[in-house]
DNA sequence: GCAAAAGTGTTACTTTTACACCCATGC
DNA sequence: GCATGGGTGTAAAAGTAACACTTTTGC
């Protein structure tokens, strides 16, 4: 059974967060060839009896000292160049977390590990690693379709947050301002109120919500 | 650089049709061990310095004698236990096509092909082998969900097509019915006419129309 | 009292849903 | 002329977009 390719697996990952009112994305900057210097997405490589999802885990855990955390498989990339040492096919996952709860180079292995504004780094021409740029943007581009049709702006946020903050995670997601009233209604149903509020700042306080099982 | 596992890449198709007003979908009877005898879906192991698309194009030709039909990436698979014999990630590629296009056994590999009903095949114990039911299922529910914000419905037709055949097929795909005059409402700026009509029918004849580019 | 941001109410417009009816053909 | 399925019009309901206004806090 030979003449098929045994190629290398590796899982890349997109971990993306929100800090500063932008969308912001994890990314190393190598310390080897190839593309030594550039930035790159997070990566392990596949062990031994580890499925995918399990090593898409590990490298979050590894990379941003994250556990528990929303992910869900992207896409897998296999063109013939895509890494200039051998045939490395890759698995991307996406991975949504509140900026609170990321501590960057946890991990032991790659060292430069920061956020970088997704945007900023789309419409501009920084070299990046492999065929990393087009994971990016394929990861924007899901972000911003699932925020339509599913909760994934709440992956950003902690329990516990109010509606302003919840309307500022859907704009930036969406990439355009949206009508607070008409927001309110429409979030309404998936949601429901704590007794909190916020308190401190020079202006009407703001209830804190939490998501609404289900 | 080991302890990282290199196993096989496959990729396995989920060619789906419409035939007798029926989601159908081929598949193989299996002649050899693992799951002798059961049905699997048909699939292909990635060769050396081939991309996992060339492998999902030369699967569909190999299969059912098919060239230049849609298809789209899946979801890859990576379970420890999926295949008995040895590690094997599998890359599940979705394809859609007119039924009157295929050409079953035209490969030269398996036999054993045929079309099997979709929803029979789910909502009954039969067995399947591998991890293909959990394939199928996720194939299935792509298609329902892409047909509602996608044109990927005109797959299953010819270049031209009357609206009732068309209002046919969305509503296999969706599996409820649709009223009549809101679909032409909605599907109205996807298409154009040309200036056949259908005949022989007893009853009134019906235009053909053709999918409107962009 | 005033600035600032939170929170609510109302209206016009668009899209969706449901149903009723008319039309062209073969036998 | 009648059965059959193709093709159109209309009106109620639901959903969306836009804007104006009120409320509560800190200084």
């Amino acid at each position: 059974m030979s003449g098929f390719e045994k190629p290398m697996i590796a899982v890349d990952l997109l971990v993306f967060t929100i800090k500063d009112d932008r969308l912001k994305l994890v990314l190393v900057q190598r310390g080897e060839e190839p593309f030594k210097g550039q930035l790159a997405l997070p990566g392990v490589f596949v062990r031994q009896g580890e499925t995918l999802d399990a090593a898409a885990q590990r490298g979050v855990a590894e990379e941003a000292g994250l556990k528990g955390i929303y992910f869900e498989q992207l896409y897998t990339w296999g063109s013939l160049e895509r890494d200039p040492r051998s045939r490395i096919i890759s698995v991307s996952y996406l991975s949504l977390v509140d900026s609170e709860r990321i501590t960057l180079n946890a991990g032991e292995r790659t060292s430069a590990t920061a956020l970088y504004d997704v945007e900023e780094l789309l419409s501009s021409d920084t070299p990046i690693a492999f065929d990393h740029r087009e994971m990016i943007a394929y990861g924007r581009e899901r972000i911003k379709n699932k925020t339509e049709y599913t909760r994934i702006a709440f992956e950003f946020l902690p329990e516990e947050f109010t509606l302003p903050q919840l309307q500022r995670v859907y704009e930036i997601l969406l990439g355009k301002p949206l009508y607070k009233a008409n927001f309110r209604r429409k979030i309404a149903p998936l949601i429901e109120d704590t007794n909190k509020m916020t308190s401190g700042d020079a202006h009407r306080p703001s209830k804190y919500y939490r998501q609404k099982p289900e």
